[in-house]
DNA sequence: CTGTTAGCGCGTTCAA
DNA sequence: TTGAACGCGCTAACAG
């Protein structure tokens, strides 16, 4: 049996509630009385049963999640991943709300902030807009003493404690060298679908495939960025429109959303033959890799940025430490071959999770 | 505030006890107020706190964990793994021991497993040996009633509760689809090294990649398997005779263990023109990556594989569901520009997951 | 068949 | 500065 706060009670010779004291660094205690119990602590090598705290103290966290609304599969998958959340909520005894604000919107991203500081969240996560005033927002949060994580896209510059995402550096790098790999001598210019350059990852992304495309053997040309707004009209015409003005096209590179409109600009030209490479594994995402459309596909793990979320701003919350090695999202690499069996993303409930 | 088992016994006016004797289909209890309690669990929503519940009972979950001993990297990755689960172990009520045995000794296995049953383990995890004597030791434990998950290498004729591990055959096929790919229209036969064709999922990655192979423009000529037996020397030196024999060689896939031998033939010879695909990502793929001497590495998540049986396990033991799509292993594409930062594998004491 | 009562390990009043 | 006593939500004796 594991010690409990009796047994080291009665071996400091105190009693609970002064170990409790001690436990819980509360004042009310002398040094050597202290000091007593410290050493009991460490001989009978007690750890807390957090479990059995919480149930005492029915401690619970009340969360809010700020997720962009509209069409974009990647940030309904979020959604879909916290509303799963809430249905863990009581057995992780946190009051999840989500709060829906239009993408790119500051302003409405500022407000639905300031209504989760005024509502008493104890932590808060965002999809970040990459704008001072957000930021300023942010840093409010932070002067409330209220953990705030960002999601996603990040806004390093506001002071969050934490950004659950991936590197976009990387994942631009990491396209490229696939697509470097993927064509391998075949010559011809590439192309950039982007949803914007106001938005941060985007920028990044772009960033990390450039250089590598620059330093691919003999350097290899990429096109001006197309920017589709994360919109399958937008980016859907602006493929169809490259594709014939540039009959040499060797591959696109799309790093934003909309993809269901280039998947079928693709099919509507008949271009299986290019080396697409596309972000997020979402349903236009998977269909282009089934359809042979789109040759890879680089994801980051809606669940696993939720779950990581939640976990920071609990502990957070707790002023416990958090392993950032272990919080760290990977940049997953999907081809048709090792692509997951659809529907196990959002998950339901855990009952032993405890 | 959530609805209690004091809320649903003055709802249904009954008391404690019989309300716990309906929530645990214990007997003794009229089919009437059977009913009542149940009606009124319905309409309040309640949903028992396992927390509270794990609290009362002060139960524990025994289990075993069978690892191959030896200087498998990926083998010891996996028992750091089971180490860090172990740290875990007294928030998850689990009591974990690691019990190592000879690599590929079936006889060494059974007496494990066997010993484990006799030890009143609640659960049991074993990297599989495909030998019948394993199977029937695997049928005693489930006569016992004792769960029983397969971890990274399989055994479905035992009539294990689960497999805690990749699809080997599509990790096969994704080799063989990145190894065509990178390979493009540069001409060669790829070679095959392998651990030994007597274990089954060395087997199956095999067949997925001859497929792929088989099936690749025109079908790219695979040489026959080298065999191994996960040892560095053993695979190094076949390596260096492969590389001597086949001068035109273009690719190679190890689909087993003993990489280092395989990076220090490669490295030997100044072969970095090769494609290499190899499997898991170990100290030695790693450095494989880092120095271009391997190309793409395919990864299966010994902490995902390990806290997924550990799920496994405590669910079949107190008789819950499994959802099989959370609990799916995915076969995850490593490049050097996705590598994630070293020391991210085993987790730590994480005081607040309850 | 059903109810009462005493914990599980911890936190938190309220007295002393 | 310290301690006794009660309660968190649930289970498990033991009565009735």
């Amino acid at each position: 049996m594991r010690p409990t706060v009796h047994d080291i009670a009665a071996n400091a010779g105190v009693s609970l509630a002064t170990v409790d004291r001690v436990l819980n660094a509360r004042p009310g205690v002398r040094a050597v009385t202290r000091a007593k119990v410290e050493a009991a602590i460490q001989s009978l090598g007690y750890v807390r049963d957090v479990a059995a705290a919480n149930l005492a103290k029915s401690r619970v966290y009340p969360l809010v999640f700020i997720v962009p609304e509209g069409e974009n599969p990647f940030m309904r998958g979020l959604e879909a991943e916290v509303r799963a959340a809430v249905g863990r909520s009581a057995f992780e005894r946190t009051r999840i709300s989500i709060v829906n604000v239009p993408p790119f919107d500051a302003s409405a991203l500022i407000d639905a902030i300031d209504a989760a500081i005024a509502d008493g969240a104890v932590g808060i996560a965002v999809v970040a807009v990459d704008a001072p005033d957000v930021a300023a927002a942010i840093g409010r949060a932070g002067a409330a003493g209220i953990p705030f994580v960002t999601l996603v896209s990040d806004l390093a510059t506001s002071g969050r404690d934490h950004f659950c995402g991936v590197d976009n550096v990387a994942a631009g790098r990491t396209a490229g060298s696939l697509m470097a790999r993927f064509l391998g001598t075949r010559p011809g210019p590439v192309a950039v679908l982007a949803g914007s350059m106001l938005v941060r990852d985007h920028r990044e992304r772009l960033e990390g495939f450039r250089a590598v495309m620059a330093g691919a053997s003999g350097g290899r040309a990429v096109l001006g960025v197309l920017e589709g707004q994360d919109d399958p009209m937008l980016a859907g015409a602006l493929i169809a429109q490259c594709l014939k003005d540039s009959p040499g096209l060797a591959g696109i590179y799309s790093l934003g959303a909309g993809n269901s409109g280039l998947v079928e600009a693709l099919s509507a030209a008949g271009r299986d033959d290019l080396c697409v490479i596309a972000h997020e594994l979402t349903p236009p995402t998977r269909a282009g890799l089934e359809r042979g459309l789109i040759d890879a596909v680089l994801n980051q793990d809606a669940g696993h940025e939720v779950r990581s979320a939640i976990r920071i701003l609990r502990a957070k919350a707790d002023g416990l430490p958090v392993v950032e090695a272990q919080e760290r999202i990977r940049i997953d690499i999907f081809i048709k071959e090792n692509l997951p069996p659809e529907g196990g993303e959002a998950r339901p409930l855990q009952p032993d999770e405890a």
